[in-house]
DNA sequence: CAAAACAAAAAAATCGATTTTATTGGACAA
DNA sequence: TTGTCCAATAAAATCGATTTTTTTGTTTTG
């Protein structure tokens, strides 16, 4: 028997612009780096471990993903938080993520409903402690829920809102108590909405998903 | 008196980075370089003028934009093209703009408004000829008719959005007649509906002109 | 003859060094 | 004192050369 499910997508480092890419992506999400640091190539470099060009390059991708800035002759530097830009987050992923989330659950099959119960599976396994596995697995889940949603674009935008999201969240404090909350209930009612192909419902708990750990981390920013 | 009206916005060009990144978003857009065809550096080097660093940092910009692909240790290829890629950008172009358009309409104040009805007709000024010029000033148009929307994220992916259309409209062919039709008072007709604060108005014509013009596109890919 | 193995060539990726540009910290004049 | 100018420093940007990796074409082997 073959299922041949989604893999835990570990992502690749064979290039050094790679390595370089997803340290720094990590390092912008956490906050360790924090908002609107100065980014020197030559501090980075020490950091990293890799040469100029790489760090560009990897810089560079991150400007398109809204996590670094960069400014002309001036180098980069990670992108400024505010609460409009919270808000504005958060509003743009109520938007898209509904949308999307309709479209997949609509066309969603019966192979790609039982991928997604084991992506939500694996999330839970790992729950207890916010630790990088979780925030990955978590972001597989969100990502599950909407990637039947036939459109690369459209997953690419939300793919981008979540993570500028989740740097918000790290900024907001991890140790807020916030995964206290009924955060696991919430992922099981929406999984079983979208289940139950029920896209209407699946929505309205997504959408109100987002807004109340909006509404928590707002307060926290 | 200062108006202080929108300038026409010449990109800059201060860095090989820049320069770069211009000539080669041009270049694919336009379908100079055709979807698909690999992009190696040392080529580059000689159309561009410029080095291997700057060549690579602007293709990873463009990476961002979609317009490129980057494999892994494999160098550089444009997007490719496809009817469902068509659709998908068609589609969400109208959600988007959709929903940039009516907050902008509602936000919109006397200034921005006198601001628009400048940028149209600037547009109007140059048009005849599918100019360089008057492509510049037809997207500076349409981004105006949603830059009050108040969400500079929304803007960026609306942005996006309008570039991998237009790299669909120079593959179809520039000359195939498709300017002839009532673009001219299907623009002025938007513009009204948004200097009237009419936003459901504006959205219906602005959907019904990308769903028509997408139609006529989708024919001639 | 087809497929695998290899060697040569081409291209990508990366590095270190150089050039250009911005920033900093005085020195000087108003 | 305050602002302007200049030099010294630091950083960004770019280049040319080197190292890896992939691609291509040829030879070998089953």
């Amino acid at each position: 028997m073959n299922l041949n499910l989604t893999p835990d997508q570990t992502p690749q480092e064979n290039s050094a612009t790679q390595l370089a890419y997803n340290k720094l992506r990590g390092l912008i999400l956490t906050g360790e780096l924090a908002p609107g640091a100065k980014l020197k190539i030559e501090s980075l470099r020490g950091i990293l471990g890799v040469g100029a060009s790489p760090i560009r390059e990897a810089l560079s991708l991150l400007t398109s993903d809204q996590l670094v800035v960069r400014q002309d002759q001036r180098g980069f530097r990670t992108a400024e938080t505010s609460q409009e830009n919270f808000q504005e987050i958060l509003t743009l992923r109520c938007s898209l993520e509904s949308m999307a989330l309709r479209l997949s659950t609509e066309n969603m099959t019966d192979e790609r409903a039982e991928e997604l119960l084991v992506v939500h599976h694996r999330m839970t396994r790992v729950q207890g402690g916010p630790t990088d596995a979780f925030e990955a697995r978590h972001k597989n889940f969100h990502m599950a829920l909407i990637s039947n949603c036939n459109s690369p674009l459209l997953l690419r935008f939300c793919s981008q809102l979540y993570d500028l999201n989740i740097r918000y969240r790290f900024i907001a404090g991890r140790s807020t108590g916030y995964e206290g909350r009924k955060v696991d209930d919430e992922h099981q009612q929406i999984l079983q909405a979208v289940l139950d192909h029920n896209s209407e419902q699946a929505d309205t708990l997504l959408v109100s998903h987002y807004q109340t750990t909006g509404a928590f981390l707002s307060a926290h920013i």
